[in-house]
RNA sequence: GGAGAAAUGGCAGAGUGGUCGAAUGCGGCAGUCUUGAAAACUGUUGAGGGUCACACCUCCGGGGGUUCGAAUCCCUCUUUCUCCGCCA
């Protein structure tokens, strides 16, 4: 959520920037403006209003101590006018509070000046590539059926148990999973990070933390008895961790890191492209989260980057790093990389992880602030991205490591594992 | 799930209808003293809105009510604690 007194400074430079996310921003904008300003002018009065029966007040309750019980009657009576009008305006001025929230939640964030104008993914921007492409042989399989030869993952079983969407993963498929996790983990908390385990459900002020709310509601399983929502990454707990904290200069940059499920209803994408591991409506994910001093945050988004990088270099896949358009950007995020890694077998990139700095657009909806050593008070910058989302890897790591006698796992994850190939 | 108790500033903890945004202690910050530090002493120290700055307004778990006036009384929700039941 953008700040009212950002837009009154730099109405026009936003209204520029947004278009670069196909976002008309002058008519909102206005009427912002607008209701900000009623807001403003209705508080006023009511204010005086207040200040005036709070003055009554004391006095009637001085007279009573000195006994002059009619005069305090007298002033009783005043005191009737003051309060209709106080109720009037209290209602005026909460309603155009919460119109002016409404529109407030409707405004993306600005984009980074580096982010490219697009429309869609096709106007992502290639900054890096890194990692041979294997050649494989012309028996090579897509990752399903590889599950499948090697009965490491079950897809029918989940549709019997749950639904489309929630496979069963076995064995060495499983053992071959929980690697990557301790893996992901210990190789965060290695570069600085502390490990938490948050709630899978969270309530609904965390999901408008976030920004999941309002807009992204059919993304996520509500469960309605007890007005919970399953979460569709771990951003949303870890990050609301915070929310409604003043922090201290000297506990930045907090950086965390957390594996938890994730849940997402997905509703309307099937077909091909979607096959097997390709999108789930439950799996796992190590993500990090970064709250940090808005200086330093571009900083860390590069850090973050490199981090990410360093992973799938030990991992030895091929991957690119994009740099999401203005039309691909999610609603929160100022600038976003996405990484993708090449599936040999079905010959496609595969998202699997995507850093983001929200700059203070999430602090400013959950109201996580800090306080410099001279008192000053400012919202913190938050960050975010995934080290990695599991089963696109797993999906990755199964192709491109297939061999005719078996999947070969990589050499960094054989201390997880305990085996080095399925076969 | 049943019965009872509670929720106050960074923390602890007073406050039961008026001058209380709130005693006191701890902690934090600044200063005095000291070669330096500690101790001691002095001062200062919640958040939001509003203003050039003041003034002023709001906030004592959330919401609603009674009253001229609510941290204090009433209703309701949430959370925590104790006991019972159930349970990994």
């Amino acid at each position: 959520m953008l700040e009212v007194k950002h837009i009154r400074a730099h109405q026009e430079d936003y209204i520029q920037a947004l278009k670069k996310r196909n976002f008309e921003a002058e008519a909102v904008f206005e009427s912002i403006l607008k209701l900000d300003d009623k807001r403003k002018a209705t508080q006023k009065q009511l204010d005086e209003i207040l200040s005036e029966s709070n003055s009554l007040s004391k006095e009637i309750g001085m007279l009573f101590k000195s006994g002059e019980t009619e005069k305090a009657n007298a002033l009783k009576e005043k005191t009737a006018g003051l309060k209709e009008d106080s109720k009037r305006l209290g209602e005026e001025m909460s309603q155009a509070a919460t119109e002016l929230q409404a529109l407030l939640y409707q405004v993306p964030n600005i984009p980074h000046p580096s982010v490219p104008a697009g429309k869609s993914e096709e106007d992502n921007e290639e900054i890096f590539k890194e990692g041979e492409i294997p050649v494989l042989s012309k028996t090579a399989l897509p990752h399903w059926e590889l599950a499948k030869k090697y009965d490491i993952i079950d897809f029918e079983l989940g549709n019997k148990i749950t639904g489309a969407g929630f496979p069963v993963y076995k064995g060495k498929g499983a053992r071959l999973q929980r690697a990557l996790i301790s893996y992901f983990l210990d190789k965060n908390i290695d570069a600085g990070y502390s490990e938490v385990q948050v709630p899978l459900l969270v309530n609904e002020a965390s999901g408008y933390g976030t920004g999941q709310l309002p807009d992204k509601e059919g993304q996520m399983y509500h469960v309605g008895n007890d007005d919970l929502y399953l979460i569709p990454t771990a951003e949303v707990p870890i990050t609301n961790i915070y929310r409604d904290d003043l922090l201290n200069e000297n506990q930045l940059p907090i950086q965390l890191t957390g594996y938890t499920p994730c849940f997402r209803r997905e509703a309307g994408s099937y077909g091909a492209h979607v096959r097997g591991l390709n999108r789930l409506h439950q799996f796992d994910k190590v993500e990090l989260v970064n709250i940090v001093k808005p200086e330093e945050s571009y900083q860390i988004l590069d850090q973050m980057v490199e981090h990410v990088k360093s992973i799938l270099r030990d991992l030895k896949l091929p991957y690119r790093v994009l740099r999401l358009c203005g039309g691909d950007l999610g609603f929160t995020s100022a600038l976003t990389y996405d990484f993708e890694l090449f599936s040999t077998a079905q010959d496609r990139w595969l998202e699997i992880s995507s850093v983001s700095n929200f700059e203070t657009f999430q602090a400013n909806r959950l109201k996580i602030r800090f306080k410099d050593n001279h008192k000053n008070k400012a919202l913190v910058h938050t960050l975010n991205g995934s080290s990695l989302a599991l089963p696109r890897v797993l999906a990755g790591i199964l192709e491109n490591y297939q061999t005719e006698d078996g999947i070969v796992i990589p050499e960094v994850l054989r201390p997880y594992t305990g085996f080095d190939k399925i076969s």
